[in-house]
DNA sequence: TTTAGAAAATAAATCGGTTAAGCAATGAAG
DNA sequence: CTTCATTGCTTAACCGATTTATTTTCTAAA
């Protein structure tokens, strides 16, 4: 087990003093005008024994740590866990470490994350925040710190975000389900206070008064373990036998409405259509495969990552914000056409 | 913006010295002999000013971090997503942290991950490693880092680690598609000489040839992008047209597989009965739902955790190694019932 | 009245870096 | 022959904790 070399065994096996390697290695030898041969020979050395400087030192005197922290709602969430892992990749190739954590929805849970990635001093925040985390994201702003926020938005605190147009995105789904002359849709979601299902419900509401047509809504408590979402989507669609479509509002959603359809054995979309927000590997091979909103997953992640560097390199604080809203695609599948239905 | 208090600033406030306050903060006040009045006073003004330790400089100092490692293949999927947020929310309950990675089974990628790991100081390693990184994770042992593999071991690293019983697994889910009574039965999966996968293999060998089947094998490259591997297996179902029964290797190679099926119009069982390793949504919900291998998950990332944090706890190196091997669960659906197929 | 020993608290070194300030040597200008 | 600026490098303070070694204070025995 050899010892791992300090700055000072190098200045000593150089007989040079440790300010001189470090201006060479941090890149300031020509600022702090030292002779080339000296460069040259440090440099020649530091990679012989291999020589790497100490990340906790470093950050502990610059206050910097070249490390981002990542809150995602649940990082078992394939929505989340692919926004992620783009994240990371580009993050990497930038020179910045990602810690993510999952925040469950549970303010209180964020605000210990919070207050360990700033004791952990991360150079800056990409959340996709819970509720009633405003104050602790306002202070985190104050003091100085870059957060991006992604998926929602906190309508008080007054950074830059990362959006889709959910509104739109609902509406218009919901739309093309009235278009194929579906008449009883249902909207299940999340009980949530947050802007992304604010906006999706808006825009399923909207969508259904323009049509005249009465909107039915189910919301459900969030909640880690799955039988407390399949209990309440059951007992939803037994009490409403007049629906003929139901629009999930995520895909965690989704995906438990449609084992409870597997388990209550109604055909799709002869029985119900079915549009889910969010689209993956589940919506495509479901028989008949899901309508579903597809996030422009790669576009958020290069955006966040974008922004979030953008901020990181230039101290100015004066930069605008951005609020970017990208737009999602339909993907349009066998399990809203009614003339399939017909079919049968 | 306020500027964090320092332990130093604790000390001028109460008009004592930092070594006294360090102790108390540290429960080391008994042994220090420190009157019970100053811990109290000290703890009181500490909890009121809401004080706490820069982790940087304790790191820097003390050479632990709280913070342990985690490398996985690739963190969007599901397996190795939900493997490691229990593993996450294990660690947090018991005063540590994660950070986490995807190494893309890559080497190169790996080892320098390490180096991050290493550079910022964690004090644990957990693992699901690549191939070729066996030197590296011998060093990082020799130098007393505790490090617990998972879903895979290196035959050549002496050290614990997690598995389930690959083989058997295998073995016996093809014993069933036999006792089913399909006779021409295929194994996709990963080109990969991981002990996982090669243990994987060897069980659906062992199974054919008890009952004197021949193995038809097809092994593809592990590759980020989705293209790459359906292609393959495209191809590779095209031309054996033979075929009565698939197995799938991994969750990914079986999410593919079934993709493809669709896209063939591959009627499921009765052209083809489908099992896959690895059980999650997508296989609950295809139609009809797919036999599969169920890791116990939570089984995996207790026992990981576990280990570890006894590791951690117990600076003697002399305690003996574990290699701890899970049962898994084959569940039995659709898609693999001969009378299923018969019924058509 | 010393004085030894325990009790209570502290000073200073340390971890491994960065950085402000300083100093010696050299050459050019006055 | 000073004086001054520039070059090239070093000294020492600092980041915020832990920890070793040491000092001060108090109590009780000699």
């Amino acid at each position: 087990m050899k010892k791992k070399l300090s700055i000072v065994d190098i200045a000593n096996s150089l007989n040079i003093s440790k300010t001189t390697v470090s201006f060479i290695l941090n890149g300031r030898a020509q600022e702090k005008r030292i002779s080339e041969e000296l460069v040259q020979r440090v440099l020649k050395f530091v990679d012989e024994v291999g020589y790497k400087a100490n990340s906790l030192a470093k950050s502990l005197r610059t206050g910097k740590s070249n490390i981002i922290g990542l809150m995602v709602e649940d990082i078992s969430n394939p929505f989340f866990a692919s926004i992620a892992r783009l994240i990371e990749d580009r993050a990497y190739k930038n020179g910045y470490k990602i810690i993510y954590c999952s925040t469950d929805n549970d303010t209180k849970k964020t605000q210990e994350l919070i207050e360990m990635f700033r004791d952990r001093h991360v150079d800056g925040y990409i959340m996709a925040p819970p509720e009633g985390i405003e104050e602790d994201i306002t202070s985190l702003i104050k003091d100085g710190m870059p957060v991006v926020l992604f998926d929602r938005h906190l309508p008080k605190v007054n950074t830059d975000y990362i959006e889709i147009d959910n509104l739109f995105s609902t509406y218009n789904a919901t739309r093309h389900l009235v278009e194929q002359g579906y008449k009883n849709i249902a909207f299940v979601t999340f009980s949530s206070q947050q802007s992304q299902m604010k906006a999706r419900l808006e825009g399923y509401k909207k969508a259904l008064k323009e049509n005249s047509l009465k909107p039915v809504v189910k919301e459900i408590l969030f909640n880690q373990n799955e039988e407390f979402i399949i209990g309440p989507i059951t007992s939803f669609l037994k009490k409403h036998k007049d629906l003929d479509a139901v629009f999930f509002g995520t895909n965690h959603v989704g995906t438990c409405g449609l084992k409870v359809i597997n388990s209550l054995s109604i055909k799709v979309p002869s029985d119900l259509a079915v549009i889910s927000f969010d689209d993956y590997d589940v919506f495509k091979l479901f028989s008949p495969p899901v309508t579903a909103i597809a996030q422009p997953v790669e576009e958020i992640a290069d955006n966040v990552i974008t922004v979030l560097l953008n901020k990181l390199n230039s101290p100015l604080q004066h930069q605008k914000l951005q609020s970017i809203i990208l737009k999602t695609e339909l993907t349009i599948r066998g399990s809203s056409r009614m003339q399939a239905a017909a079919q049968l």
